[in-house]
DNA sequence: GGATGTTTACAAATGG
DNA sequence: CCATTTGTAAACATCC
């Protein structure tokens, strides 16, 4: 398929975006710096607000850009507001804090990895409150609200948290109270629940201590077999039959690193995730859990953009009409070019060969408004793993901590598409940690001495956001 | 004795 | 309505 490269889609694609956002006109005419003609920028997009309304705080080394104006566009949601909670500036106690919801264990010094940033927050979880998405809950300092995690989700974020792959149990409750003062105040009953969650969890699995190593009581550490039931840390449980338990035991079930969007829409609802109670309890004298996710707006936005808020597929297609038959073929740095906006796809380095996007599915190929009405298992693979490239890995993340659907990206660059079922081909053991999910083969669970892997919120919100939009596919297949 | 771990029971919320 | 998930409480056992 040749890539059409054509000037005249890009300007019908930019005619047909104008049309749908006029305002961005002037940024089309804006002038660019040198920062907007890669994705360098994109190193801080998991972490610097994409705020609109929220000065460029993150300086001229941060593009204040079109590429966030484009991915705004595309349902990214607004990162400032995304974490769980926000400690003060200065607070340096929250090492371990997630940089975003969803892995609230990102480790590293973002500022120095991203030393033109200054950022106005050190991208501490932050979670909108339902009643004003202006309103920002600090979990990390704010005593009084609930996180909206399920005890699941905070053993898992724990374990994350500590690089380690096995923990005590009193590292869980040193992380989850380090980071969220409810349980600082609270009564120490939770901890029962930790216990209890532990014991009673499949996902958790218990590692005795040896008879040399001192120290009290075991480790935990999450059942590989169930690594796939966390993203981002966050415990997405599918509610299953009972037939369907005993018919999907883990070993049975493949491994898919991509949650469907259904199942992103059932589990990953994010701080709603793995606490399915979305009201509040009946109990008076019960804190508050913020029940409205960045993830839930996210997938709002999403829904926003089926919804035909922004039909991006409707783009597309009227691009591409008369001029493509495929989607595929369009070359999207061509017409993003035309907005001014450079996207340099790359993985590590290397120029993408076939532009950003590529449409897989066993059937016809169809247009992407067409993927989505007739839901169809079909992935817009580079495209997601471009997201993914932009909020993670340009530049600054190894292979072995991207996320396992980068690897597979680089693999399959490798080893040219083959056939037309890519998205259901990932036979690489799934896991929490994804150069652990490696481990795991070989040596599961063995010590990792590398930094933790970092897989911003952002990284799975690409995935959300891509393989929600476009792919639908049933669960735990 | 306190921390840890297991188990049981129950209630509430939620989804099919 | 029922099954499932999650949270909570409690009893009990084990270990350091």
């Amino acid at each position: 398929m040749p890539v059409l490269t054509s000037p005249d889609i890009a300007n019908k694609f930019k005619e047909r975006w104008l049309a749908v956002f006029p305002e961005d006109q002037v940024l089309d005419s804006a002038p660019l710096d040198d920062s907007l003609t890669s994705l360098h920028w994109l190193q801080n997009f998991s972490i610097i607000s994409t705020d609109p309304e929220r000065p460029n705080a993150a300086g001229p080394g941060c593009p204040s850009s079109l590429q966030h104006h484009f991915l705004r566009r595309l349902g990214f949601p607004r990162t400032g507001t995304d974490s769980p909670s926000s400690p003060p500036a200065g607070d340096t106690a929250a090492s371990g804090m997630s940089l975003h919801p969803g892995s609230p264990f990102t480790s590293g010094s973002d500022s120095q990895r991203f030393p033109n940033c200054a950022h106005p927050t050190p991208g501490y979880p932050q979670i909108p409150l339902q009643t004003s998405p202006q309103v920002e809950v600090d979990y990390k300092t704010n005593p009084k609200v609930k996180p909206p995690y399920s005890y699941a989700s905070l053993i898992c974020m724990a374990m994350q948290a500590s690089k380690q792959p096995k923990v005590t149990l009193s590292t869980i409750y040193n992380w989850i109270t380090e980071n969220f003062c409810y349980y600082r105040h609270a009564e120490p009953s939770w901890q029962n629940s930790i216990r209890h969650n532990l014991s009673l969890n499949k996902c958790f699995k218990k590692v005795p201590r040896q008879k040399d190593e001192p120290g009290k009581g075991g480790f935990w550490q999450i059942d590989p077999q169930y690594a796939d039931m966390f993203v981002n840390g966050i415990f997405k449980r599918r509610r299953m039959s009972a037939n369907q338990y005993s018919n999907s035991s883990a070993s049975q079930r493949p491994n898919k690193l991509v949650p469907s969007y259904d199942s992103i829409q059932d589990t990953c609802s994010f701080p709603g995730v793995g606490s399915k109670r979305k009201h509040l309890p009946s109990k008076s004298n019960k804190p508050v859990r913020a029940t409205e996710s960045p993830l839930l707006v996210m997938e709002a936005n999403k829904m926003d953009l089926l919804k035909g808020d922004f039909d991006l597929a409707s783009v597309f297609d009227d691009v591409l009409s008369g001029n493509c038959s495929t989607f595929e073929d369009l070359d999207i740095n061509t017409a993003l070019s035309s907005l001014g906006c450079e996207m340099e796809v790359s993985i590590h380095g290397r120029q993408h060969p076939a532009g950003l996007g590529r449409w897989c599915g066993a059937g016809d190929v169809m247009s992407p408004s067409q993927h989505i009405s007739h839901h169809q298992s079909y992935g817009y693979l580079d495209l997601s793993a471009a997201s993914m490239e932009c909020s993670v890995s340009m530049g600054e993340l190894h292979a072995s901590q991207q996320h396992p659907l980068l690897r597979q990206q680089q693999l399959d660059q490798d080893q040219p598409l083959q056939g037309q079922h890519h998205l259901q081909h990932f036979d690489e053991p799934t896991s929490l940690f994804p150069e652990q999910s490696r481990e795991a083969v070989l040596q599961p669970w063995e010590e990792i001495k590398e930094e933790a892997q970092a897989i911003p919120l952002t990284l799975d919100q690409g995935f959300g956001l891509y393989e929600g939009f476009f792919t639908e596919m049933p669960p735990w297949e």
